[in-house]
DNA sequence: CTGAAAGCGCTTACAG
DNA sequence: CTGAAAGCGCTTACAG
């Protein structure tokens, strides 16, 4: 009901009989104040329920404390998971982070960077839309605004990444389902518009190769990277002349898609067909079969991006190296009985031999 | 690299050769400014990648137009659904939504609600976090700041809320349990120091009351709300010396849990025991078997929170009447063969007798 | 239709 | 240690 109220520091100042610069200074935790001075100032802080204007603030300092974190999905829990980590990292600097999801639309994430850059961010985190065009943040550039790219990469740009080793992640899933006996492969899902993709399938086939399986034997199906993807995908797969026995999927969504398709058509995932997912959300462990994945340390990447931003803007650059996250195999019970054991990225080094069936 | 460019509407003002006020004119979209005067301000615009501060036009207009979500767990893919649906609404509204997540802990909360107080939002839409004390809006109060409650309300609170027909919901599925003539039911996870808690069991007792089920016959077991709080409570449940036959429980997260600690002790979930979820988020469908819940519409829930403040905003007031979304009990395999029906609201308002087996 | 002037709430040299 | 003054980038009456 009340007015917004309009306590300024010029109140304030009043109250505690002192000239605004003083209590600006105490507002700054300045040491410049005798404390006796300061707390006659925060006193009336108190009494008058002053609120600090930072906008206001950040106008005359020409920066300010909020940082935009832009998610392409929301609704998917990786992302989820992505910005919790990123925020756990904000929390101790004291900047506060907005987030913002553009929902996979390249048009709504054109709308959420421009109010970013109206709100004057002093750091951006981003997972690009898919199909982003290549001159989407030249704005943002233009600015010297610092920004990093989390989990997607766009083709030729020069903006710093944190991503996960796709391209090891895959080789370590396929390495696995090889030493299983597995022969003929799939790759369920996703498109080459992605860089992730083409990493992923990198990788897939690269340990194809190792273990000598003729291109002709391995299946690289594209498709949406949803559970809906990954059933329709999984069908595709399965009617082919000579199928496969089993699938590295794009990620864990396309993977519990591909299990419920399994189910649907009488197989029994982990007996009948073999599937390995990406990501390791927090659902793999509890599914039915608990699902074997390439765990990528989601909420880590989150808080190394957001480090990684907050030292950008610290030394005024907009440049930074590359993070390539480290990846390891989470064994469990999808691709057949568990050997309670866990596949690391060490371990893998190289191929596993003499294991195939 | 590019120092942060300072381009200001005096210096697009002096290269379209006007003055500034024309410019602001311009930017405001005013129709008191000739068209071509307006576009050679536009070109001015376009070449100098001027970039609005929305900052100073806010501090001068005092108004802002960011509106604040504040979520106590993004990680829940109900919240996210959520979010979703919020800011579906501010999209055509020209506000931006910042979201920011609580992780259901006051203490971030209050940091939270802190930062967006000083950025000055112009609304709020909190669900608020577990624990949250009764005075810990007392300030978004006094600054007269619109703000209403989605998903969950504080006992005494006098904030608009968004909220499901929790009672009614809880009611549809335990008349669903009970026509199948489950006698012996359980509601699983939760604690009473959320109201949503306390009415969602309110409408389970009733209608087990409406069926004269006697009070020593039904067990409402405690819990975390998570899936790991329902593969407890079902377990805790089933020791019982005279164990329930069907539970419903207090989310989806929480039947998921429920599931798959029926696998684990060899039951199939359907036919030895019916499990009804709450909030059927989007999983629920894909789940195995899928699962029986009660759908309250989320992302629609969050498009009235939105629109709710946006009035609010509007009209000056930080009053407004409660929203209580209708709910539906969608039936699927977790309690039994599947009856392809979907009983709503409507059909519901009365119990369904004479199911009994 | 357009320009000159004041002011939003803060911070920052600069004196004292 | 503290005060008076200028200025951050915009908008808004007010003249013309």
């Amino acid at each position: 009901m009340a007015a917004r109220s309009k306590t300024t520091i010029l109140d304030i100042a009043r109250e505690a009989g002192v000239s605004k610069s003083t209590v600006s200074l105490v507002l700054q935790g300045s040491s410049l104040i005798r404390s006796d001075t300061a707390s006659k100032v925060r006193k009336a802080i108190e009494e008058t329920g002053y609120v600090y204007n930072r906008g206001a603030a950040n106008l005359r300092k020409a920066y300010s404390n909020v940082i935009g974190m832009v998610v392409n999905d929301l609704t998917n829990p990786f992302y989820a998971e992505l910005a919790v980590g990123m925020e756990r990292a904000f929390q101790s600097a004291s900047v506060v982070p907005f987030i913002a999801n553009t929902a996979e639309s390249p048009v709504r994430q054109e709308e959420v960077l421009k109010s970013m850059l109206e709100q004057g961010v002093a750091g951006l985190i981003v997972s690009p839309a898919r199909g982003t065009r290549p001159d989407a943040f030249r704005q943002i550039e233009a600015a010297g605004i610092p920004m990093v790219f989390a989990m997607r990469r766009l083709p030729e740009s020069r903006v710093p990444v944190v991503v996960p080793d796709n391209w090891r992640g895959a080789a370590l899933a396929a390495r696995h389902l090889l030493a299983k006996g597995h022969r003929r492969l799939a790759f369920l899902a996703g498109s080459p518009d992605l860089v992730v993709y083409r990493e992923r399938v990198g990788g897939f086939r690269e340990a194809c190769q190792e273990f000598g399986i003729p291109a002709s034997d391995i299946a690289v199906l594209e498709g949406e990277t949803s559970r809906k993807g990954g059933m329709a995908c999984l069908d595709r797969a399965l009617t082919a002349e000579d199928p496969p026995t089993a699938a590295l999927c794009f990620n864990d969504a396309v993977a519990f898609g591909a299990l419920l398709a399994l189910r649907r058509r009488g197989l029994e995932p982990g007996r009948n067909f073999a599937v390995v997912g990406f990501d390791d959300v927090a659902e793999a462990e509890h599914y039915m079969p608990a699902l074997t994945s390439v765990a990528v340390d989601t909420a880590g990447l989150g808080e190394r991006a957001a480090h990684m931003v907050l030292k950008m803007i610290q030394s005024r650059t907009t440049r930074a190296e590359d993070h390539i996250g480290a990846v390891n195999l989470v064994v469990r019970e999808s691709c057949g009985p568990d050997r309670s054991s866990e596949y690391d990225t060490a371990k893998h080094d190289t191929p596993q031999q003499g294991a195939a069936a």
